[in-house]
DNA sequence: CATCATATGACATGATTATGTGATTGGCTA
DNA sequence: TAGCCAATCACATAATCATGTCATATGATG
């Protein structure tokens, strides 16, 4: 038996999940209140629910927010955003702070159920639309790695060097020249990055811009 | 209708799952293959499926490296990975290099179906236990960016300045106060981290140390 | 109330960095 | 082969940084 909480402002949606789900065998679900602030003083008091349904937009606390108390205190609670939202801020910073699982409103009673379902079972439920998202994340992420250095391997050299943290003088050891050609790599370095203190290559090699 | 390609070394599986593809209404499955390097051939000389099933472990050139040229040559194509690894690496990999879905092989042959489907509608079909190790790879990325900063929110200031590459003077300008003052600040702020110079301060900043 | 942490500031000095100018050598290529 | 570029080194100087020492003011905390 699962037993579900429900956090929605819109009492015609949350009664009716509500009553769907706790009509269910497989699952009770009698907990469903407004606010997250109403589900932790909930939750202090009473038996915590296996999963909760988390709306985002809700009157005080955010939804997101709430994930993060929520998970902190109860690690245990697997947390299912029900929303309308599927910008990937919302969705990522969702993931972020713990939610285990994603859906939009639009999706059936049926179907929140065989998520439920999922969700105790260990997997983590999306609507499509919100995998295909999560993933773009990932191709995108790689995709704009590859800004073409232009720096010559002995210069990646020094970069990394001051990468490090070393000196100029310590650089000229690693490399076992002298100090002066360590700054005259260091020049061309900052001619062809266009900048023009250490501080800023290394910025940009630790960003993934060199 | 939906065309699919197969690239699969089992011929049981391999024909197991044409078959049944290609006896549905809405979709045809007729080119099934046991390596990447005959597809790209098959894809050279005729028409291009809209989405293709890849298994990873292959004679010759792996799924993975299938993805990346495929892709890169036939962006439209839609790629499902259809396998039976669930490490992690494996699934970044596959993700990063341009598959839109991800099922485990002892998915059932309609649902197989179905998330072809689904891709085709945009969206981005994986198994519950996948989308639950991408989930937690998000988690994971920011879980462990903690290492209690010791930082005043002041200091924090001041590091950001120095993490824009201004110097000393700028610095002093932006929060409008001395250059001494940033000076004072930068020696806390080096003995708390037990270090000595701006680009060390950096270097911690941007790898999420601090 | 006394103490401590934080934020602010000043003055000083040696070390390091940023930048200019110029030179030599070895490889590659038009 | 002439010319270019990468890599090496030198000398010089102004700017910036690192560090020491000291001081004042404020708010929090015991």
């Amino acid at each position: 038996m699962i037993t579900v909480g429900i956090v929605e402002d819109n009492v015609k949606i949350r009664s009716l999940i509500q009553r769907y789900l706790d009509m269910q065998d497989s699952m009770s679900c009698k907990v469903a209140l407004d606010s997250v602030e109403e589900m932790l003083d909930h939750l202090k008091k009473y038996d915590k629910p296996d999963v909760l349904l988390m709306d985002i937009q809700l009157p005080g606390m955010s939804g997101i927010e709430g994930i993060g108390i929520i998970k902190k205190e109860y690690p245990d609670i697997e947390i299912m955003m029900l929303t309308v939202y599927h910008d990937s801020h919302k969705i990522f910073d969702s993931l972020v702070a713990g939610a285990s699982g994603y859906l939009l409103k639009h999706t059936s009673l049926p179907e929140i159920k065989e998520s439920i379902e999922t969700l105790a079972e260990g997997g983590a439920p999306m609507s499509p639309q919100i995998a295909r998202k999560v993933i773009q994340h990932f191709s995108n992420a790689e995709k704009k790695k590859k800004p073409e250095s232009n720096l010559t391997a002995r210069e990646q050299d020094i970069v990394n060097g001051l990468v490090d943290g070393l000196s100029y003088k310590l650089i000229a050891d690693r490399f076992d020249i002298s100090i002066d050609t360590v700054r005259a790599h260091i020049r061309n370095i900052y001619k062809k990055l266009h900048v023009n203190s250490k501080a800023e290559v290394i910025a940009k090699s630790l960003r993934g811009e060199i």
